[in-house]
RNA sequence: GGAGGAGUGGCAGAGUCUGGUUUAUUGCACCGGUCUUGAAAACCGGCGUACCCGAGAGGGUACCGGGGGUUCGAAUCCCUCCUCCUCCGCCA
């Protein structure tokens, strides 16, 4: 969400973002609109501040009345006061629904995109970044997808999953589920190494929880909820990680927070079927490991920076052809000001897929969240979150599966021999 | 799940029974100052968050776990929810 404050005095860079995300001119009325409700906001707080003021001299006078034995001057002036009182219940709901139309407006608006954000409709107009120079790996026409070497290999059954929960729920066995979980524990390992103090967080989260990271109201849809308890299953470690900061204070302001965490995900994701989303291209559950930063405002670029450069080293140890994209105005997301793609090919599917996202969100996230640092002179200040995913499991191992196979079966990445204990999967 | 107890500022902890000079006592921590070669101690002063008004100085409002209510007036009384502690039950 938006500052108040930032949209008050800087309209129109607002709606120039908001038209580099292809907002039409109708729509960018919700800028003007939030502007006018908080003026009626302010008003009417002016309003109520003034009358509440008056109330509380009359009852404090009324107080001293009675000390000092004067009932009927006391009386006289509680009738009196009465009056204002409803005055001021209208006024405070008045006050109530400018607020809660204001906040309406916010939730509506998208973070600012940051200047080096390429214009663009959608996924076609992302910028490559940065290219894959070398080869692709060339499988020979008879190369088989992940899915049907799941199936080969007895590593990975979609059909069980199928039977226990439902469509998108893979089950892993064997081999598969000993390179998922050496997967995690390499990433992980990778995390610590470069800073990153681990975490494991609670998989269900509460409504203030899924405020604060932007997954409500915007992305209500595609999480799973638990009724009975008032709860979501989380879609990425982000939410429940960078809530531990939620409503703190930073002390110092040479901070600089490095979190990881190994969690599964949950994601709705009602769309298409087809090949697109076939085998772990799409699923319901995967696993991830995350990486979340909170940063001085200075300072954050320079983290996104890193982490890029860290999500490039694991796919590097992991030998995967990738690329990175940055994302056009059009395929940026609601929260982000910037977000880079990392996409690996899968060489039997010849395919991108996407498996991780690096944004910075820049106050976005934290202006909800009310994570704030202070300055030297020992003023607040938003920080700035950063996430990424380093990296999203089940489309590695899918990669790792089409562009590893040979007629001797699945070789395993050097670095990932000593965490798998074997080095080939046959 | 059942019974009981408790949630007050960065921390500790009073105030709640009996509503009103309580603009929340006190201590610790923290910041500034005096003293000192320096530090400690002592002493003096400061010390929350959000919003509104104001060029500023400053002023106002709200906040004692969350929400609602009673009242001229609520940390204090009532309702409700949450969390924690103790005991019981269930349980990996």
């Amino acid at each position: 969400m938006l500052e108040i404050k930032f949209l008050r005095e800087n309209p129109e860079a607002v709606k120039a973002s908001l038209r580099k995300r292809n907002w039409d001119e109708e729509a960018l009325q919700v800028v003007d609109e939030a502007i006018a409700l908080d003026a009626e906001r302010r008003q009417l707080q002016t309003e109520l501040d003034a009358l509440l003021a008056e109330s509380n001299r009359a009852a404090k006078e009324i107080g001293k009345l009675y000390r000092e034995g004067r009932r009927e001057e006391a009386e006289q002036l509680k009738q009196r006061v009465a009056t204002s009182k409803a005055k001021s219940k209208e006024l405070e709901e008045a006050l109530e629904r400018a607020k809660a139309g204001l906040e309406d407006k916010l939730l509506a608006i998208p973070n600012i995109l940051h200047a080096s954000v390429p214009e663009g409709k959608g996924e076609a107009d992302n910028e490559v970044f940065q290219a894959w120079e070398g080869p692709l790996p060339d499988l020979g026409g008879d190369a088989l997808p992940h899915w049907d070497l799941g199936t080969k290999y007895g590593i990975l059954d979609f059909g069980l999953g199928a039977k226990i929960t439902g469509s998108g729920f893979p089950v892993f066995r064997g081999k598969g589920a000993r390179l998922e979980r050496a997967l995690i524990s390499f990433f992980l390992d990778e995390a610590a190494r470069a800073g990153y103090e681990e975490i494991i967080p609670p998989l269900l989260v509460n409504k203030a929880t899924a405020r604060g990271t932007g997954q409500l109201p915007d992305k209500e849809g595609q999480m799973y909820y638990v009724e009975r308890d008032d709860l979501y299953l989380i879609p990425t470690a982000e939410v429940p990680v960078t809530n531990i900061y939620r409503d703190v204070i930073i002390d110092k302001p040479d901070f600089s927070i490095k979190m990881t965490g190994y969690t599964p995900c949950f994601r709705r994701e009602a769309g298409a079927h087809g090949a697109e989303v076939r085998g772990l291209n799409r699923v319901h559950q995967f696993d991830k490991v995350e990486i979340v930063r909170i940063e001085h405002p200075d300072r954050s670029y320079d983290a996104l920076e890193e982490m890029l450069d860290h999500v490039r080293g694991l796919l590097e140890k992991l030998e995967l052809p990738y690329r990175i994209l940055r994302l056009c105005g059009g395929d940026t997301g609601f929260t982000s000001a910037l977000t880079y793609d990392f996409e690996v090919y899968a060489g039997a599917q010849r395919r991108w897929l996407e498996v991780s996202s690096v944004s910075n969100f820049e106050t976005f996230q934290s202006n909800r969240l009310q994570l704030r640092f202070r300055d030297e002179k020992g003023k607040r200040h938003l920080a700035h979150t950063l996430n990424g995913s380093a990296l999203a499991l089940a489309r590695i191992v899918a990669a790792l599966l089409e562009n590893n196979q040979t007629p001797d079966g699945i070789r395993i990445p050097a670095a990932l021999v000593p965490y798998t204990g074997f080095d080939r999967i046959s």
